[in-house]
RNA sequence: GUGAGUGUAGCUCAAUUGGUAGAGCGCCAGACUGUGGAUCUGGAUGUCGAGGGUUCGAGCCCCUUCACUCACCCCA
């Protein structure tokens, strides 16, 4: 019988991984509340119309990796491949602007692109979604890089760099890529093969193309901040204001490039290392034209999306673990023992501890053996004396053989004992 | 979609020029039947990714196929 297994890029996180993804989730969580901004959560099912208009027909993702089908009625639906045209959907969909003239807002979840897997890439991967919808104002671009700056803080991620650019807009853009295509046109020798066929279709994606000739063709070709209309140049200055009153430390990467249709000026990015190919960890911008794009009045937006994968990864490279409460594990000797131990966990979860045993109820020795392998702090044995006496026999775990190892205790106020022992371990430990 | 590499016990890997599988770790059980993590002893486990071919004989050679990994492309 061929075993079942699951789908290309489509990966199972496993019990052992979840820690440090509940740790990146819960950071996220924490951190948006503290800006005030608001969940909204969204089908992971959409009209397959939502994505081509708002993404760009013309974009990979749209051109060849959603996951499209015809739903049983026929109407063609796509699993989502980034989350901003549908919080937009949303907005519009429920009037949220005529709430509040100013929407922040934030999603988590899984999105689906039909790529081939490598390292940092899934089929089906997840992002945090972060959205400022009716400022045009370059505070806002301001307050989101800071939020995707105190994000990589608060996780603790070593070796990221936000990387900033403009793309300009409407106005001065066309002007940009005319004065590239003559540009690279002159020097057409010096590239590669994809290169010279993405010269008319795409010829801001030559600038960061990773072949050595086509980089060094493109070191002295004209920068998008040097082409940017007054307006674009001052919004940007302005953005760059702040950052630098927040002390937030960023790049100027004229070849930074965003692969979807909707964005306009301020595009940013935190790179890491030690991700592969696929550094990019988040990356984001202003995209004021999305919202009439998909039939709201015009309105200014920015946002940013975070790959959660990348980010676990790049944490459980860098060797961190995420905080886990301390384990109490109660052993129970005979059946009698073991009913008395049911009250006992009972009793200390509703206390808020976080308690286990072993349900198999065999041996002590391998009651022991369980309580080890699951980390357990203390162990609590009960037996014939402990039922006996009204006592508990603790175990410290984790102490080194000596006289206060283990202890006779009373039953009475055990939980009180237990959060003072695990507190005074707890304090030991973050001693340096 | 393109290219390269890899597929042998739960995990990491080994098997001389083709002679029908082994180690470490882990797991389970024992070592004065009320005590884990160290040590010792014993034990279970593989259709050698799948299908076909060559051969007296294939984990090793050939073909096909599937999966995984990395890179390109693109992106988070």
């Amino acid at each position: 019988m061929e075993r079942i297994q699951s789908i290309r890029g489509m990966r199972d996180l496993l019990p052992a991984d979840m820690p440090l993804w509940q740790f990146v989730e819960g950071t996220a969580r924490d951190l948006l509340s503290r800006f005030n901004y608001s969940e909204i959560r969204t089908p992971l099912l959409e009209p397959t119309a939502l994505f081509a208009r708002g993404i760009g027909e013309a974009t990979d993702i749209v051109a060849k990796e959603m996951y499209t089908f015809a739903d049983r009625d026929g109407e063609s639906v796509t699993l989502r491949p980034e989350g901003t045209a549908s919080a937009v959907r949303a907005y519009l969909e429920h009037n949220l602007a005529n709430e509040l003239p100013l929407n922040r807002l934030w999603y988590l979840g899984p999105m689906f692109r039909h790529e081939r897997p490598q390292k940092g890439r899934f089929r089906q991967f997840y992002q945090l979604g972060v959205e400022l919808l009716g400022a045009a104002h370059p505070a806002a671009d301001a307050e989101m890089i800071e939020i995707l700056w105190e994000f990589a803080a608060a996780l603790s991620l070593r070796a990221v760099s936000v990387h900033l650019n403009s793309l300009g807009c409407a106005a001065c853009r066309p002007g940009y890529r005319e004065a590239l295509v003559e540009y690279f046109t002159g020097r057409v020798g010096e590239l590669c093969p994809t290169c010279t066929e993405r010269l008319h279709k795409n010829p801001l994606r030559v600038l960061d193309c990773k072949v050595e000739g086509c980089r060094r063709a493109a070191e002295g070709a004209p920068h998008m901040l040097d082409k940017l209309c007054a307006e674009c140049a001052a919004h940007f200055d302005a953005v760059r204001a702040y950052l630098d009153q927040l002390g937030i430390a960023y790049a100027l990467d004229h070849r930074l490039m965003r692969g979807l249709d909707y964005y306009t000026r301020t595009t940013f990015e935190l790179l890491a290392e030690g991700l592969g190919a696929q550094n990019a960890v988040a990356g984001g911008g202003r995209y004021d034209g999305l919202v009439e794009m998909l039939g709201g009045r015009p309105t200014p937006a920015i946002g940013f999306a975070a790959g959660l994968d990348r980010i676990v990864m790049l944490l459980a490279e860098q060797g961190a673990r995420a905080p886990e409460a301390p384990l109490v594990f109660v052993v129970a000797l005979d059946t009698e023992s073991h009913k008395s131990a049911l009250s006992l966990m009972r009793e200390l979860r509703r206390s808020g501890l976080r308690v286990e045993c072993d349900v198999r109820c065999g041996s002590i020795k391998s009651q022991m053996k369980l309580a080890d392998r699951r980390g357990a702090r203390l162990a609590l044995i009960l037996g014939e004396e402990e039922l006996r006496t009204g006592t508990v026999t603790l175990k410290d775990l984790a102490a080194a053989e000596s006289a206060d190892k283990q202890s006779r205790v009373p039953r009475q106020g055990l939980d009180a004992l237990i959060r003072d022992k695990l507190r005074l371990r707890v304090s030991e430990e973050m001693r340096p």
